[in-house]
DNA sequence: CTTGACCTTGCCATCGTGGCAACCTTTAGC
DNA sequence: GCTAAAGGTTGCCACGATGGCAAGGTCAAG
């Protein structure tokens, strides 16, 4: 059975509101080799292809890469990022779920704040403490070399 | 060339002031693991070996192991630590170049706390913002799935 | 001599991302 | 219609720091 438009689907795809690969980076700022390595993960459920396999994406699929790439940036794991999806694609989600991963989150990311603080604020001292100059004789160094340290 | 005492060099040099890769591990809080890695970074300058090649480590070696220790529990990177050890082994060193490279991890330091106090305060937001029950209304996901973001 | 603890090397996995290679398809210019 | 450029496809390797496992060698105690 042969087509009578031999390869135009990709055409067809492209002006009938679907996009590809190139069109949806663009579109969400995610890089084509992300939106794949989503897919692989799942996160896109089912992505169409034209007849020449290139992959072809929804309005919808867009909505979803910007949800994953605002995930992202709200440092999100995509472990976490994929139970959000999930909530969010569910209309029985319960709001309480959502509030208690990204309370979790929070808790995350706190405790990585207040551990890099930890470190600045050693840092700043020690850095602070040290005349930097031509000199050996360096605070930081001996902070890194006391020998027990305990 | 045959030696007199066969394969007794591990418990001499046990007994000698040096330690194998356990007990320099239990001592510097180091996993074996990661001295073997460390190694492999060039960071432990020639390790000896016994005769049946079992690693031996002075304690100069373990020195060194709690230096690089303490260095990551500051956040320097490999790399960094590896600088910082050269000039600490360098008595010809100058302090500011100690302080210009710990001042940058510090300004390294400030822009990812930067960020996730950001992510944080965000977050900390839409989940003030939530009611957190059993109904699906949730201003967590409203952010994420919100579409052109902007 | 056996057993268990400990050492050796080497490979795979994590997590999110980037890069490259080899190859195929579409598009634009001539 | 041919060709070249642009952009798609898959697959593999890399990062950084760490952990885990497997297969084998060694040592100390019973």
């Amino acid at each position: 059975m042969r087509r009578s438009k031999p390869t135009l689907e990709t055409a067809e795809a492209l002006s009938s509101g679907y996009h590809n690969i190139g069109q949806a980076a663009e579109a969400t700022g995610v890089t084509a080799k992300m939106i794949r390595h989503y897919e692989s993960l799942g996160l896109l459920s089912r992505v169409e292809r034209t007849l020449s396999n290139y992959r072809i994406y929804s309005d919808r699929d867009l909505h979803v890469l910007r949800f994953i790439k605002r995930g992202r940036s709200l440092g999100f794991s995509m472990k976490e990022i994929e139970a959000l999806l999930g909530l969010w694609q569910n209309s029985r989600r319960k709001s309480i779920e959502v509030r208690r991963l990204a309370a979790r989150h929070i808790e995350e990311l706190d405790a990585k704040i207040a551990e890099m603080q930890g470190m600045r604020d050693t840092l700043t001292h020690l850095v602070g403490a040290c005349h930097g100059d031509h000199r050996p004789d360096c605070p930081i160094l001996e902070d890194l070399g006391r020998s027990p340290l305990v």
